[in-house]
DNA sequence: ACCTGAACACCGTTCAAGT
DNA sequence: ACCTGAACACCGTTCAAGT
């Protein structure tokens, strides 16, 4: 009788369980509660439990970004421009979500099978479009690369990341007024262009920054060929 | 007879101090042990002293940054191209060569003095380029969203940052695995063209990089003009 | 104002021992 | 093998009190 009824027998520690519970914390406290600590805690066990399957939180935290990659839904049928878009807008996005997720895939550089996925598909939208085969891997890690960093800005900061200005993100704020504060001597270009910076939402913001990097993907010879 | 004269009074505190210490420490042991309670020890007061000047680590990070940033030097005369992908490089390597500062400045968005400055001087040499002053803000934006994710990614593991491989960075180790090992059915043209991703340095990766950015900076109107 | 010791509420990771 | 309590060596930040 030592398992009780009432209180279900505790399941087995498993990589699947650990990641769905660290899922689970990050979806309602942020990553930075996500702690190994923290989700042992959750599972019901020591710290020292974790140990088992992850060797470190870099790696529980890039197990958890693959899961995410795995639930995200390729877009339908279209021409190849607006798929590509879509697809490095999706990627961000599921990164922004989770404000410290994008900062960890900086430092860990996923490449689990899902983030694979993903990047053959890139590249084959990125040769629909026109780009060299061969190139097109370049292609895609530099979009990734810059999904990743927006989504590090983008990011909602988490509950009392030091960032708590009293009605707008006091990181915002800083810019607008580094901007309109310029110096029309020592920076004319910011004093006389700045406003366009603050004028268009990040939405639009983002969206320019991929249609630049397309275009230039696309139009770019090999580095090596030169000199 | 308080002060003793064989050990100087010691100095007042100060925002330059504590950057100048801060800075040292980095220098030394990584970003990661450059912490409010470690600097404070080397300041030899108690880590509460430094909330007088920094509202919290976030802060002193961005002081940190500003202050190096301060320390760089422009490239000299000579065409706008050159010159542009020199001074993005160096910010890159500014930022990669004291691993963890890259993954500060994407959380914390410096706006300081001296990065104004960094953007008005990438701003006029992609107008010399012939980039449209209304968006040649947004250009120097994305090269420097690049140049600080690159440097994050690029940035040499601290000691026991996690990430000891045996004599190759496990984390470079895993992509090499993944790409080698891309199923042809799944991924094929990752299966085909993946030896171009390991080929080139990450020196031709970087340039590759800057070149399509600037080419495609170059060569796209503004998102809003559209529909 | 500026400065501080002490406390609060946490961390990641490893060890030695258990099953 | 898998699992774990306890320990080690740290964190950021705030408080209440001092000068």
């Amino acid at each position: 009788m030592s398992p009780r009824r009432d209180r279900p027998a505790k399941p087995a520690l498993s990589r699947e369980w650990i990641i769905d519970v660290t899922l689970d914390v990050m979806a309602r406290e942020g990553l930075r509660k996500a702690t190994m600590r923290r989700v042992a805690q959750e599972v019901d066990t020591g710290p020292a439990s974790l140990y088992v399957y992850f060797r470190n939180t870099a790696e529980l935290h890039a197990a958890v970004i693959d899961e995410l990659l795995g639930r995200m839904t390729m877009p339908a049928d279209g021409p190849w421009q607006p798929r590509l878009e879509q697809l490095v807008t999706d990627y961000m996005q599921l990164l922004a979500r989770n404000p410290g997720l994008a900062r960890s895939a900086l430092v860990i550089r996923p490449s689990g099978p899902n983030l694979l996925l993903l990047v053959e598909r890139l590249m084959s939208l990125l040769v629909e479009g026109g780009a060299d085969p061969a190139r097109a891997g370049h292609g895609a890690d530099l979009l990734l690369l810059t999904a990743t960093a927006a989504a590090a800005e983008h990011a909602v900061p988490e509950d009392g990341d030091a960032d708590a200005g009293t009605d707008e993100s006091s990181k915002q704020a800083a810019i607008v007024v580094a901007i309109r504060g310029a110096d029309p001597e020592r920076t004319p270009l910011i004093a006389l262009h700045g406003e366009h910076l603050l004028a268009d939402t990040p939405e639009d913001h983002w969206r320019w920054y991929l249609r630049a990097q397309i275009a230039g993907i696309l139009a770019i010879a090999p580095v090596k060929d030169e000199r």
